[in-house]
DNA sequence: AGCACGCCGACT
DNA sequence: GTCGGCGTGCTC
C-alpha cells in the first residue's frame, strides 16, 4: 500500500490532460507568493518530455509520491482562475460519478483556448469617441463629405459608437479611419460590463398562456432547487413557458442556460429568443471558431451574455448570476456524450441546478423514463399540458398494414394515395425513413451473397450519389460490384429502403413536384440544411423525405401529411430501449404534421400493426407506451428501478477483451461481496461483435443501489488502470449508459 | 494521451 | 548498412 509523507514545503496538487485517474504533485513554481495559488487556476507544468497545462485542485503539503521524484510546477498562466470553484467542483463531482479521468472532466468544462494558455479576459472592444479637437467641431461641419458628417452627428449625440453601430449606421470603418488621422476621432478599448436591464426587455408581446400553462408557469419557483418536469405535446406551448420563466428570471438580473439537442441548435431556434428579449444572448454550437466559443463563454461567465444556448457541452458554461437552467427535449439522446468523458448533461444539470439552488426545466413530449419515473415518483415536480396549445388539433395516426401489401419501393399505394391527395390539395408531405443511402445493402438473386463490411459484422450500404458501397459503422469504402463476387451472377440488387431511393422513386411518382431529402448526406456542407429547406419555407407543395434530422428542432407549417415508412424499426431491437426510442422518435415525427392552421394526418406502415407496443402507442398515446414499458422494466430489474453501468473492452484478439472482462469481473466479485442487490451480465459480445477490425465485448453490472455502485466502479477502475491486461485492450466504464450496443 | 525506448523487416 | 513498424512503459 502507498503511504502519504508529509513534507514541510507546499505542494500543488494538478489534474493534466490525460486520460489518467489521478492528480499529480508539484512543487512550487519560482516567483510565485501563495495567495495567487486559488484552486481551478491553470498552471504550466513539464510532464515526462513534455509541458502540459494543467489546472491547481488545492496547495497541500503531503504526498504519496517520493520527494525526489517532484518536479517544480514552471508558471501560472493567469492568477484569476479559469474554473471558478463551482464549475470545478461539479467537474470533479461528476468525473468520480463517471469514472473518468479528472483532467479529462475539466477540459471538457475549459474552451480549447484556454487550455493552450490563452488569458481567460475579454478583449476590450473598440469603441469611437470625439477627441478634444473633434468636440470644438461647430454643428453641420465636414458637409462636404456626408458620410463623415454623419459620423461626427452621430458622435456628438450619442457620445461613443461601436463597431455594430457604425455598421447599423452604414458608416463603412474607412470614414471612421479618416476622422480619426484627421485627429477628430479616437479609438479606446473598452473592457465591456453588464448592461442594465434595458427599461424595454422585450422585444416582443409574449403570448397569452391558457389556464393549463399558466398553471405550469405559476408553479416555478425561481429562488429554490427544485426539477420540473414539463411534459407536453408537440405544439402544447413548451416554449412560450421557457421564454416566460426565462422573462423573470432575467428580470431578477439572472441569468438562463437553456441546452438544447446537437441538431436542435438552428437558426429557428435562436431568432425566437432574439425576437423575444432584448438583452445579449449567446449561442454555443459545433459552428463556432476557438475564439468565438472562448468569447461566449466569458461573455458568460462575466454577466454580458443573460441568456446562453447550447448544446450539451454548454452545460459547463460559467455563470456570473445564475437564475435557471433548461434542458429542452430532454429525452434526446445527444445529452450523453458516447466517448471519452461519458456524462449526460441532463443528469448532470439536475446536480449543478442543485448546487446553485435554482430551477431546472426539463421539458419535452415524449420524456425518457427514467424522467418520467422521477416525476410520477415526485422527485420532480410534473407539469402536464395536455392540450395543444391554440387552434392546432392532435394529429390523426392511421396505422396501415402492410402485411401482404404489394409494395412500390417501400410504398404502400395507400401511402402514394395521400401523398398525391395532399399535394394536389396545395399542402406538404413529409416521408421519414431513419436509414439514409439508397438501400441497407447489395445481394446477389442467385446466390445469395451480401455485400459484407471487411472489418465489421455489417452490411454495407448502397449509395447512388456518388455510387459506392459505404460501411456506416467503420467509413470504409468500395465500388459496386458488376457481377457477384461469389458467383459471377449479374443479377446482384440493392436490397430493402434508404432516403435516396425513396427520393427517386418519389420523383419518379410525381415527377412535377418538388422532392426535398434531409439527411447526413444531404445536408453535408455548410448552410446546406438552410438552403434545403428555404423551398419548404415557402410554403409551396413538396415531399420532404428523410431521417431523425427532420424530426428535430425544425417546424414545418404546411406539412399536413407524415408518412412514416417503419414503424417496426427498434420495435426488436436487442436494445431495452428500443421501444421506449420508437415511440419517442414516432411522436416527434407525428408531431410535424398539422401546427398551427391546418390539422394534420400521419400514415405508419407496419408489418406489426397488432404489436401491443404498436397498438398501445396509436390507440392511447406515449403516456400509455411508457407505463407499458416502465412495468417491462420493473419486471426485468432494468432502468429507471436498477442502476447500470458498463464496462467495454475492445481489441483486435477477441481473447484478449473477453480475458479482461473476466479479469475485471473476478476483481469486482471480490471487492464486492455478493449481494442480492448486485448482478452481473457478462462478458458478452456487443451488439455488432466486429466493428472496424475490432472485437468488442461488455460486462454489465447492474445494482439496485447507486452508492455501492458507485464505490465499486471507483475501486474496480483504479485496479484496471493499474492491471497490465488493461493495456492490451481499450477499454472504458459507462456509467448510466445509453446505447448497449 | 503523448512520447520515448526497443527490437525486427524492406530500402537508399 | 539505416528508416521505421508498433509493442510496452512512464509520466508528479
Amino acid at each position: 500500500m502507498t503511504s502519504t509523507t508529509s513534507t514541510e514545503f507546499l505542494l500543488l496538487e494538478i489534474a493534466l490532460p490525460v486520460p489518467l485517474r489521478r492528480c499529480f504533485d508539484y512543487l512550487l513554481p519560482a516567483d510565485v507568493s501563495v495567495d495567487e495559488l486559488q484552486p481551478g487556476v491553470l498552471i504550466r507544468v513539464p510532464f515526462g518530455r513534455q509541458e502540459l497545462i494543467g489546472v491547481l485542485l488545492r496547495v497541500k503539503t503531503e504526498t504519496v509520491q517520493e520527494p525526489a521524484k517532484l518536479r517544480a510546477a514552471l508558471a501560472i498562466i493567469d492568477s484569476h482562475p479559469a474554473l471558478d470553484s463551482e464549475l470545478l467542483d461539479l467537474c470533479l463531482w461528476a468525473a468520480d460519478y463517471y469514472q473518468c479521468a479528472p483532467g479529462e472532466a475539466l477540459q471538457t468544462a475549459l474552451p480549447a483556448l484556454l487550455r493552450q494558455g490563452e488569458p481567460a479576459q475579454l478583449r476590450g472592444e473598440p469603441v469611437f469617441r470625439l477627441t478634444t479637437e473633434g468636440k470644438g467641431l461647430p454643428e453641420g461641419a465636414l458637409k462636404r463629405s456626408p458620410k463623415q458628417a454623419a459620423l461626427l452627428a452621430a458622435l456628438q449625440t450619442r457620445h461613443q459608437l461601436n463597431r455594430a453601430d457604425l455598421d447599423l449606421l452604414d458608416i463603412p470603418r474607412s470614414i471612421a479611419k479618416t476622422l480619426i488621422d484627421k485627429g477628430l476621432v479616437r479609438i479606446d478599448e473598452v473592457t465591456p460590463v453588464p448592461a442594465p436591464l434595458p427599461a424595454q426587455l422585450l422585444g416582443e408581446q409574449p403570448l397569452v398562456l391558457s389556464d393549463e400553462q399558466h398553471n405550469a408557469f405559476a408553479q416555478i419557483d425561481y429562488h429554490h432547487f427544485k426539477t420540473y418536469l414539463l411534459d407536453g405535446a408537440t405544439g402544447s406551448g413548451k416554449t412560450e413557458i421557457y421564454l416566460q420563466a426565462i422573462e423573470q428570471t432575467l428580470k431578477q438580473g439572472k441569468q438562463a442556460l437553456v441546452l438544447v439537442p446537437e441538431i436542435g441548435l438552428t437558426p429557428q431556434t435562436l431568432e425566437r429568443f432574439q425576437r423575444r428579449f432584448n438583452l445579449p444572448i449567446v449561442a454555443l454550437h459545433s459552428g463556432l471558431n476557438d475564439r468565438e466559443r472562448l468569447d461566449a463563454w466569458l461573455q458568460a461567465r462575466d454577466g454580458i451574455a443573460r441568456i446562453i444556448i447550447g448544446t450539451r457541452s454548454a452545460l459547463f458554461t460559467p455563470l456570473k448570476e445564475p437564475g435557471i437552467l433548461i434542458i429542452d427535449e430532454e429525452h434526446d439522446g445527444s445529452f450523453k456524450q458516447q466517448d471519452g468523458f461519458r456524462y449526460s448533461a441532463r443528469d448532470l444539470a439536475a446536480v449543478r441546478a442543485h448546487r446553485l439552488g435554482i430551477p431546472l426545466i426539463l421539458g419535452s413530449a415524449t420524456p425518457s423514463l427514467e424522467t418520467l419515473h422521477n416525476a410520477i415518483q415526485g422527485r420532480y415536480q410534473y407539469l402536464r399540458l395536455k392540450a395543444r396549445a391554440g387552434k392546432a388539433k392532435p394529429p390523426e395516426i392511421q396505422l396501415l398494414d402492410i402485411r401482404g401489401e404489394i409494395l412500390h419501393e417501400g410504398f404502400a399505394q395507400a401511402s402514394i394515395d395521400a401523398i398525391g391527395d395532399t399535394l394536389d390539395k396545395g399542402n406538404q408531405v413529409l416521408v421519414f425513413l431513419n436509414r439514409r443511402g439508397y438501400a441497407p445493402t447489395l445481394e446477389c438473386h442467385d446466390c445469395g451473397w451480401l455485400a459484407n463490411c471487411n472489418h465489421c459484422d455489417a452490411r454495407m450500404t448502397v449509395h447512388q450519389t456518388p455510387r459506392h458501397l459505404h460501411c456506416h459503422h467503420c467509413d470504409h469504402q468500395r465500388g459496386i460490384p458488376k457481377r457477384c463476387p461469389s458467383c459471377n451472377s449479374s443479377r446482384i440488387q440493392p436490397i430493402g429502403q434508404g432516403t435516396e431511393r425513396s427520393e427517386v422513386v418519389l420523383q419518379q411518382l410525381f415527377p412535377t413536384q418538388k422532392v426535398i431529402r434531409v439527411d447526413r448526406d444531404s445536408t453535408r456542407n455548410k448552410n446546406a440544411m438552410q438552403k434545403l429547406l428555404v423551398d419548404v419555407h415557402s410554403g409551396d407543395p413538396c415531399i420532404l423525405v428523410g431521417t431523425q434530422m427532420l424530426a428535430k428542432g425544425h417546424h414545418f407549417a404546411d406539412v399536413t401529411l407524415v408518412v412514416i415508412i417503419d414503424a417496426d424499426a427498434g420495435l426488436f431491437s436487442t436494445d431495452f430501449r428500443g421501444a421506449e426510442r420508437m415511440g419517442q422518435l414516432l411522436l416527434q415525427v407525428a408531431g410535424r404534421a398539422g401546427r398551427e392552421e391546418k390539422n394534420g394526418r400521419v400514415i405508419l406502415q407496419s408489418h406489426h400493426t397488432d404489436h401491443p407496443l404498436v397498438q398501445t402507442l396509436v390507440q392511447q398515446g406515449y403516456h400509455a407506451l411508457a407505463d407499458l414499458i416502465l412495468h417491462e422494466r420493473q419486471i426485468t430489474q432494468l432502468p429507471p428501478y436498477r442502476h447500470l453501468a458498463l464496462l467495454r473492452a475492445e481489441s483486435k484478439q477477441a481473447i484478449a477483451a473477453v480475458d479482461f472482462l473476466q479479469v475485471a469481473r473476478q476483481m469486482a466479485e471480490q471487492l464486492q461481496a455478493p449481494q442480492p442487490f448486485f448482478s452481473y451480465l457478462g462478458p458478452l459480445p456487443a451488439m455488432m461483435e466486429k466493428r472496424g477490425d475490432r472485437f468488442r465485448y461488455q460486462l454489465q453490472i447492474n445494482s439496485a443501489h447507486r452508492k455501492p455502485l458507485q464505490q465499486l466502479l471507483s475501486q474496480l477502475a483504479l485496479q484496471l488502470e493499474a492491471s497490465p491486461l488493461a493495456k492490451r485492450v481499450r477499454w472504458s466504464i459507462d456509467v448510466d449508459p445509453q446505447e448497449m450496443g
